[in-house]
RNA sequence: UCCCCAGUAGCUCAGUUGGUCAGAGCAUCCGACUGUUAAUCGGAGGGUCGUAGGUUCAAGUCCUACCUGGGGAGCCA
């Protein structure tokens, strides 16, 4: 990852001038007609007289060309000229540019340019034509023009470098930007990827309480009144619900998000994240690596492949990407200590493995990197004991390259009864909290293996971005609850 | 919880050993311009220097405390 730097974050609000998206099932023609008939202006003029020109999307103008049409936008950018002007325009489909020329439209309508400002959003009517000179190589000459909703002219977000403090409090702007929309667009991709990836290989979607009792990792937990029934506390996983339906449905996944109260101030943390959490009936350790380092490679090929436009515009190194392809370097947890040792780490066998000791390992490799079996003591209560070597369990994580850190934790489950009463007693759990969870080893235990994926933490790899808060739209930090 | 860093105009920042130190660029507003691309050019407005104390003839500058935020550690995905 290249170094941070925690004050500038560029922010250009029609940055994406060279670029329109690429059609693609999302923005299709008909999806884009019917969510535009839904979603008319809400005080607009009386267009019936204005025209019976169509309504279309920025993405879809170069099919109009020679047309007239209509478009209705938020103006990102304004130009004037004397008796020639220009509004760049933005409706998330893509930007436009729009020109005035003050001898071939009416009065009012060259009036009400002189009104504009950014971000007032408009809708304009004019012929679309390609134009070499324009952003994206067509543009539309204005006819008529309605203003919409006004902007007063101290919007905050300007085509300039702010603070990363400015930005999140505006964050309900920020995301008008051009690199925020490639950002969202990645993150849909890899989204719908995950739930393409497990459907065709029939995987069961399941969807698991947000709302628990006090089971899971060990980490903070935010709490909430729940009725007579005490406290209740936000998910941190869904993973022991998963275990159950996996013996319930075979292949199943969770994908929803989760809670850490964790006061963890760094670029790879946030307080809610989603997760993605595959539990398969009949998987080992090794099957579980396998399924591993096939999913995050379809993910990262799928992404390379369909938001090529969406990786330029974030200006991504995609030879990088193009090395995500099974299968992954897997180094247990003793080679891992050694080779951290020989590179100067003072990390003993039996400790964790620091985000120090993750760097040196990464660093020699191009590949997200496996790490497996580590020490009991380091590991939660529910991974299965190593038979081979009752010090470590059937576990596994992988390390993104670049500086990303953990994007999974894995693990073979610990599917004998007694053993599994013994650890949670080891960790100080109160058993009456997972008597449930035991009946899985009562009733017919069996062999089986997830993994959790972090979400934010892949899509901030895949698009190069170096902060998991820039991933999600609306993202809850330790001191950031709003927007 | 611990370590480091920062708070000066709407935004991003400069401000030297304390002494024309209230500044720049952008944004905004006014004016000029018929092909602009973060347009350009001319002009204008805009700040209790995070808060509270203290040192001093004099504090944006030095000291103390506090507040707010950022980066990292731990924990984790």
């Amino acid at each position: 990852m290249p170094p941070f730097n925690p004050k500038k974050t560029p922010c250009t609000i029609d940055g994406s001038a060279r670029d329109a998206p690429p059609p693609s099932p999302q923005w299709s023609a008909q999806a884009i007609g019917i969510l535009g008939a839904a979603q008319a202006p809400r005080h607009s003029l009386d267009t019936s007289v204005m025209s019976s020109a169509p309504f279309v999307r920025i993405a879809e103008l170069p099919a109009h060309a020679g047309q007239t049409v209509v478009i209705r936008a938020w103006v990102t950018h304004l130009r004037s000229s004397g008796k020639i002007a220009f509004a760049v325009l933005r409706d998330g489909t893509g930007i436009c540019q729009s020109v005035f020329v003050k001898s071939q439209v009416p009065a009012e309508v060259w009036a009400r340019f002189a009104e504009l400002t950014t971000e007032t959003s408009v809708e304009i009517t004019g012929e679309a034509r390609a134009e070499p000179r324009a952003p994206g190589g067509v543009e539309v000459g204005v006819t008529d023009l309605t203003v919409i909703g006004p902007s007063p002219s101290d919007y905050p977000i300007q085509p300039k470098e702010h603070g990363i403090d400015f930005l999140l409090d505006n964050r309900h702007f920020w995301l008008r930007s051009a690199r925020q929309r490639a950002i969202a667009v990645i993150r849909n991709e890899v989204e719908q990827g995950i739930h393409d990836y497990f459907y065709e290989r029939g995987f069961l979607r399941v969807d698991t309480p947000i709302l628990t009792a006090a089971i899971g990792e060990r980490s903070g937990l935010f709490a909430t009144e729940y009725f007579e029934e005490g406290n209740a506390y936000l998910a941190q996983t869904g993973q022991l619900y998963g275990e159950a339906a996996a013996a319930a449905f075979g292949k199943i996944y969770t994908f929803g998000p989760t809670f850490r109260a964790e006061k963890s101030k760094t670029r790879r943390h946030l307080t809610e994240f989603w997760m993605i959490e595959p539990e398969v009936a009949w998987n080992d350790s090794n099957d579980n690596m396998r399924l591993q380092e096939d999913f995050v490679s379809y993910l990262v090929q799928r992404v390379l492949e369909r938001r090529t436009t969406e990786l330029a515009e974030l200006e991504r190194d995609v030879e990088k990407l193009r090395n995500i392809v099974p299968p992954f370097p897997r180094l247990n947890y003793t080679d891992a200590v050694a080779l951290v040792q020989r590179k100067g780490s003072d990390t003993k066998w039996g400790d964790d493995l620091g985000a120090e000791d993750e760097a040196l390992i990464v660093a020699d490799y191009d590949k997200p990197v496996f790490v497996f079996n580590y020490p009991k003591e380091a590991k939660a209560f529910y991974m299965k004991e190593n038979p081979d070597d009752p010090r470590t369990v059937l576990c596994d994580d992988l390390l993104a390259p670049e500086g990303y850190g953990e994007i999974i934790g894995g693990s073979q489950r610990e599917d004998d009864y007694d053993k599994l009463v013994a650890r949670l007693a080891e960790e100080g759990l109160q058993r009456d909290a997972y008597e449930w969870y035991l009946d899985l080893r009562r009733y017919g235990t069996f062999t089986h293996a997830g993994f959790g994926l972090g979400l934010e933490r892949t899509v901030a790899w895949i698009c190069g971005i170096q902060h998991v808060r820039e991933v999600i739209a609306f993202p809850r930090l330790m001191h950031r609850l709003t927007p």
